[in-house]
DNA sequence: TCACATTGTCACACAATTGTCACACACATA
DNA sequence: TATGTGTGTGACAATTGTGTGACAATGTGA
C-alpha cells in the first residue's frame, strides 16, 4: 500500500509519513501541487493525503485534476476555518477531509474508513494475460474457451494480485497487503485462500494455469502457455 | 553484525552495548561525533545507534554526513522534548528514532524492525561470476547450460557468501555471520551445510565448480574456468 | 426468520529444511 | 605407536513450511 502525502509543511508531513510507515504503508512525499501530480502519475499510489493550502497550485485544483483521471481515494487536510472550502472539496471528488490539528490515530482511522469504502466501488475493468481474463467488475475468471467461473471478493483480489505479478514470485506480505489491506490477514489465511483458488481453478480449467509455491518465498502464477 | 553506538553518556552506552552483545552483535563505541564518523569509516558497522546530543558535533550533523555516503541504518536516540528535532532527523535520513528513557527490549525491537525494512530496499537479484549465476530472489543456482537447481535459504546464503568472496578464503566466522547471523550457527553446521552444498552442486553441475577446504583457515569457491 | 455463500480458525498430515550426533579418516606431533 | 585436531560423511531428530479438510463465525439476500 502506497500513500502519497502532499504538504508543504515538512514537519507535519514527516509526522504523517512516520505514522503511515508504522501502519505498514509505503510513503511518497510531495511539497507542492505540481510535484504531487507528478508523483501521482509516476508512483501510482493507493491513496492521497492532500493539504489544501499549497504553494504553486492549491489542493482543490490538484484534487480535481487527479480525480479527472482516477478514482484513487483522496483525503484533504484543512484548517477548521476552511469549512466552506471543504464542501467545495467534496464537489471536486475528495473522499474525506480532516481538520488540523488532528492526532495520528484519527488520521489512520479516517484512512481506513475511506479505503474500506472506496474498495467497494467498481471501476469496470478487465485484467488480461494471454488467454486468461479476469473481469474485476463481474468477479469472473475465464480461461481460453472454457466457461467463466465466479470468484469471491478475496479470491478475486488474490487472483488479481497474482496476475499483476505474473511470472514473478509474490511474497505473502504483498498478498496480504493487496488482498486484506494493511494490518489484517495472516499466513494461515493466505494458505487457505490459495487452496480454495487452486481447487476452483483446477476444477473448471484443468491444466490451464497453476499457482506454484516456492518454499520460503511465496507464490507464483504460471500459465501453461508459458515457455519455461 | 556490527553495531556502532554513539553516546557521550558512558553508563547508557554500556547498557546499550550489553544489550546488543546479548543479541549477538559486535559493538563499537564512540563518545562524540568526530569519533563516530571515524569509527563509521574504519570499522564498517552494519547499524548505527546515534544520540542526538553529542559534544563537538551534534547527532544530526553526524547523521547527515554519514547518510551522504551510505545507506546504513541509523536509529536516533533523543529525549522526549526534542520531538521537533526528531522530525528534522528524518529529513537527514535517520531510519527510526527512540525516545529516552527506553527499555532494552524496545530498542532491540526497533533495531530488528529497521534491519528488516532496510534489508528489503536492496534487492540485488542476481549474483554472477563467469558462467555461474545465483538468483537470489528465486533461490536458484545455474552454471553454464545446465538447468538450474533450487537452494534452501541457508544454502543460498552460503553460496552467496562464497561467491562474494570468490577466489579468496572465507573463514568460518564470516560464514556463520553471513549465513546464520549473530548468535547462531557453529562450526559443525558449517561443515554440514558445506557438505550438502557440495553434494547438490556435484550432482547437478559435475566438475564445474568446487568448494575447497584450506585446513585451519576456511573454504574457497573455485570455478573450473579459473586458471590456477 | 432461514438458507446460502463467504470468510476465518483450527487441527492434522506430510515434506523440506535445519540442527545434532556419531564416527571415520587424514594429518601432524610427541 | 598413541594422541589430538580438523574435516567429511551419513543417520536421525527437531523444527518449520505447506496442503488439506472440517467446521464455526459472519455476512447477505430471499
Amino acid at each position: 500500500m502506497k500513500a502519497l502525502i502532499v504538504d508543504d509543511d515538512r514537519t507535519l508531513a514527516d509526522v504523517i509519513a512516520f505514522t503511515f510507515k508504522r501502519e505498514g504503508f509505503e510513503v511518497i512525499l510531495a511539497e507542492d501541487g505540481e510535484a504531487a501530480y507528478r508523483r501521482f502519475q509516476d508512483d501510482n499510489p493507493d491513496l492521497i493525503i492532500l493539504d489544501v493550502n499549497l504553494p504553486k497550485e492549491d489542493g482543490f485544483k490538484v484534487c480535481k485534476r487527479i480525480r479527472e483521471q482516477s478514482d484513487i481515494p483522496i483525503i484533504l487536510l484543512t484548517v477548521r476555518s476552511d469549512e466552506e472550502d471543504i464542501l467545495g472539496g467534496f464537489h471536486l471528488g475528495a473522499d474525506d477531509y480532516i481538520t488540523k490539528p488532528f492526532s495520528p490515530r484519527q488520521l489512520i482511522a479516517r484512512v481506513k474508513a475511506v479505503l474500506r469504502r472506496t474498495k467497494k466501488k467498481n471501476p469496470a475493468t478487465v485484467r488480461e494475460w494471454g488467454n486468461i481474463s479476469l473481469f474485476l467488475n463481474r468477479h469472473e475468471l475465464k480461461i481460453g474457451d472454457y466457461p467463466p467461473i465466479k470468484l469471491s471478493g478475496l479470491e478475486l483480489r488474490m487472483m488479481d494480485c497474482l496476475m499483476i505479478n505474473i511470472g514473478q514470485i509474490v511474497t505473502p506480505e504483498i498478498i496480504i497487503d493487496q488482498v486484506w489491506g494493511p494490518n489484517a490477514g495472516d499466513m494461515d489465511m493466505v494458505r487457505q485462500l490459495i487452496h480454495r483458488l487452486r481447487v476452483k481453478i483446477e476444477k473448471q480449467f484443468p491444466n490451464q494455469i497453476s499457482i506454484n509455491n516456492i518454499p520460503g518465498l511465496g507464490y507464483e502464477l504460471k500459465s501453461i502457455e508459458d515457455i519455461d
